[in-house]
DNA sequence: ATCTGGTAAAAAATCGATATTATCGTGAAA
DNA sequence: TTTCACGATAATATCGATTTTTTACCAGAT
């Protein structure tokens, strides 16, 4: 449940927890496609545990917006469609724009560190394309964001990029992300950020989105023609 | 679940639902402190319902930021703090006012028509001191809201909204709303929307807040003197 | 053919009971 | 006195079964 780790999958926690983190997984991976009906006798077996877990925890992933609960009729995983991509992508810059300002603002030594370690991981675990990159990837971005003025604007962030990724693994894993040359894109944020330089950190993350976006944009195009 | 007349209480419905806007009812308006304990024994007695509801409504609840749940060791409803109640504040203004100039770009004749009914039916409930004045004040501002390019935001907006009128009735439920001369302000947004004047409508709108803020901060620092 | 009403099957919601986990107090050892 | 370990107790989390609601289907009528 908190917001930069979540994804580390681990055998720990209550069921609730470890539905909640596979249902999510599930989700944002595509597992599960947009709109189905998420029966919980179905999931139940397939995450071998009770019916009170799973329900919980698809109680709290609809916080997330991941999941749609309609009264009495059960749940569904969101829907996807173009505009609600694209809202998710402006709101996203808007945000996180704002949100990288301010920790620019706040910045101190503790927080530029944790962003320098996150982007190393990040890099390592790319260069070894080892299968943890997602969520280091994620881990860098909210390392980014970690140092604002609150931690409301920091959830909503959170929320935006999962909402934002699923999409990409929607648009097919295979197109895999280090087609585009990300690597640069990142760097060019991290020392913008090392430099204090608002203005061009936000700018490169920003335009780090939106080529992603219309990247994707693109991808889903031509894969519902 | 829905956003803007969430608050119409209703014997209608599952329990869950009843639960959850009962619950709900009870965190806003201070009936549950903040940061109180909510032991599903207690809750199951006083609404008289299962374990399961309870649970499930609280689950949903931390959605909307008014509950945190604590993996293994139960829920409690969400504490207050002054750089809370700032962070709120100051996202809300920043939020509100994109989403209204986006309403107020997208303006059609039938978003200005529930707007200006929504005011009027407010005026009316503060005129007759009727008791369903608050929600009928949240559907204005969400009417205000309810034109812009996407459910994402106006959601953030709502939460927002709840969140910020919890410190108005911890502030106090008797130091009433109407001290302050409220019902120019929000005439003001009203023919400011129907001129169709963006940066006017989002001043007044954001004032609007800030006096209210200001007025709160006060008031909160003078209890806690 | 289309609609309607009713019924059977399926799924969701809820309940009551049990298992699991945290909390609190007590007392012994350092 | 402080710290730690150990039970006793209270609360949470989970399970299995039951109730309620929705959905799917089909016969009969228009």
């Amino acid at each position: 449940m908190n917001l930069i780790d979540s994804a580390v999958s681990s055998k720990e926690g209550s069921a609730t927890q470890q539905a909640y983190t596979a249902l999510r997984r599930m989700i944002v991976t595509g597992d599960l496609q947009p709109g189905e009906k998420l029966k919980i006798e179905g999931l139940r077996q397939l995450l071998n545990t009770g019916a009170s877990p799973i329900r919980e925890a698809l109680s709290l992933l609809t916080s997330d917006n991941l999941v749609e609960r309609i009264d009495q009729r059960g749940f569904r995983t969101a829907g996807v469609s173009a505009e609600n991509f694209q809202e998710i992508l402006t709101l996203r810059c808007t945000l996180e724009d704002l949100s990288l300002r301010q920790c620019l603002a706040n910045a101190t030594e503790a927080w530029e560190e944790q962003v320098v370690l996150a982007h190393h991981r990040m890099q390592r675990a790319q260069d070894e394309k080892r299968d943890d990159f997602e969520e280091l990837h994620k881990a860098f971005h909210m390392a980014l964001l970690d140092n604002a003025d609150g931690p409301i604007l920091l959830k909503f962030c959170s929320q935006l990029y999962d909402l934002n990724i699923r999409y990409r693994f929607l648009a097919g894993r295979t197109m895999d992300y280090q087609r585009r040359d990300v690597t640069d894109e990142h760097a060019g944020i991290l020392s913008a950020i090392v430099a204090r330089d608002a203005d061009v950190a936000c700018e490169r993350l920003i335009s780090h989105y939106r080529l992603t976006g219309a990247f994707l944009a693109k991808t889903m195009e031509v894969e519902s023609a």
